[in-house]
RNA sequence: GGAGAGGUGGCUGAGUGGUCGAAAGCGAACGACUCGAAAUCGUUUAAUAGGAAACUAUUCGUGGGUUCGAAUCCCACCCUCUCCGCCA
């Protein structure tokens, strides 16, 4: 969320910093409701006081003269009543200004970094660093197609159990995944991080506070009997879970990892990625999430990526990073590097992960704070996935596939998974 | 799901219509004493919004209502605890 007082004051360059997104946002509509509703504050504020006044000089005579219907107290009442009803009418204004400005940031998206590369969408997003050799030969096969010769998962079963874009993982698939779950954990933990496994269903202040809603209710499944949505990210529950409170900046930074199902709606993407593990309704996750201070964001941002690029390494797949554009970036964020592992079959690479430095944006929403010079800060929120399971997994099969149709499971994950290849059953 | 109890500052906990943003204690900070510390004594110690500041307003789970005036009375909701039922 933007700061209301920002708007109030500096319309202008708040205009300016969101058009870097190349979309247009009303920021003079809601400046003008800014200043409407700062002039109504004052003025109740101001009534408020002379009413206070009274009430004490009210409670000072009738404890003086023991009566209580005195016609000066009558008079003094009835003024009391005067002042209640210009309150209220006032407050009701106020209440409508305030929750209409509050709709209307609450879908502003967070100002792009100074040092986002500038663009429209995806074609303007920058390579910044490329690892390892991609694999490129003629006769690859597509991960799904080496799932289904290994028997690793299946996917026209798990229509009959819920619809399409969903996955059920069988013997070594679904062994593999526990695997890169534990083997990504482990890494994690030993690197600092705390983990935690949080709720799958979070409420709708939660999907408020990290910015999926109110903008975005159609990507996530909603229980229909209770204000509880499916999590469609880690991200969701790790904001909520400091929600209201202000840290100890000794505490900082917090570092947590989260294993956690993610569930998405995918509206709008009929047709694409239709076959396989890149795009589920359901999949897991190990998510990576900061809570820091201010002024330690830039550099917790190159941490945060490079211990997600970790696992790729530990994992020896070939991947590049992305610098996303100021047009492609992500409603919370303000600047973000994709790690996007390459995908033989489809000769390209694809997003992995995805990490974020969301400044005070998700802070503020949340009300997170830390104490900066006695001074009550928003603070920092970065997150990252650190990886996405069932991506990982398709690209171990396509890039450790062998000629004799079997699997090279890289060696970091061989203890995890117990053995060195994937064979037919 | 049923019955009961309860939600007050960093914590414990008093407060059932008036000067209560809230006693007391604990904790914390600072000062005195001390070579230093402990103990003791003294002072200070909630947040938010606006304001350069003085100060003003709001906040006693949340939202409404009654009243000149609400932590206190009324209504709705949320949450926690105990017991019963059900259950992995």
């Amino acid at each position: 969320m933007l700061d209301q007082k920002l708007i109030r004051e500096n319309p202008k360059s708040v205009e300016e910093n969101l058009s870097l997104r190349g979309k247009l946002y009303d920021i003079p509509q809601i400046h003008k409701l800014t200043i409407n509703k700062k002039e109504i504050d004052v003025e109740i504020s101001d009534l408020q006081s002379e009413s206070k006044k009274l009430s004490k000089l009210i409670g000072q005579e009738i404890s003086k003269s023991q009566s209580n219907n005195s016609e000066e107290l009558i008079n003094l009442k009835k003024k009391g009543n005067e002042y209640r009803n210009k309150i209220s009418k006032l407050e009701e204004r106020q209440r409508i200004l305030e929750q209409e400005i509050n709709s209307q940031i609450l879908n502003l998206p967070n100002f792009p970094s100074k040092d986002a590369p500038i663009g429209k969408d995806e074609s303007h997003n920058i390579e910044v660093k490329t690892w390892g050799d991609p694999l490129k030969k003629e006769d690859l096969k597509s991960h799904w197609e080496i799932g289904e010769s290994l028997n690793l998962f299946d996917s026209i079963k798990s229509t009959k159990i819920s619809k399409s874009r969903f996955i059920t993982l069988i013997g070594n698939g679904a062994k593999l995944e526990r695997a890169l779950i534990n083997f990504m954990l482990d890494m994690h933990t030993k690197n600092g991080y705390l983990e935690l496994i949080p709720p799958a269903l979070v409420n709708s202040e939660s999907l408020t506070g990290s910015g999926q809603l109110p903008k975005f209710s159609n990507e996530s499944f909603k229980c229909s009997n209770d204000d509880l949505w499916l999590s469609p990210t880690a991200e969701v529950p790790l904001t909520a879970f400091h929600k209201n409170e202000i840290i100890d900046p000794k505490r900082l930074p917090i570092k947590y990892v989260a294993y956690s199902p993610c569930f998405r709606r995918e509206a709008g993407s009929y047709g694409r990625d239709t076959r396989g593990l890149i795009r589920l309704h359901q999949f897991n996750k190990v998510e990576l999430y900061w809570f820091c201070d201010p002024s330690e964001s830039i550099e917790a941002h190159k941490k945060i990526t490079s211990d997600a690029e970790n696992i790729l390494r530990q994992l020896n797949l070939p991947y590049r990073i992305v610098d996303i554009c100021t047009g492609d970036l992500g409603f919370s964020s303000s600047r973000t590097f994709d790690l996007e592992v390459w995908l033989p079959s489809s000769k390209c690479y694809r997003e992995i992960s995805s990490c974020s430095n969301c400044l005070d944006f998700q802070a503020r929403r949340s009300s997170i704070r830390t104490k900066i010079e006695k001074k009550n800060t928003y603070l920092h929120t970065l997150n990252g996935s650190g990886l996405a399971i069932g991506r990982t997994m398709a690209a171990i099969l396509e890039n450790g596939q062998q000629t004799d149709g079997s699997v090279k499971i890289p060696d970091a994950l061989v203890p995890y998974f117990g053995s060195n290849f994937l064979k037919t059953a």
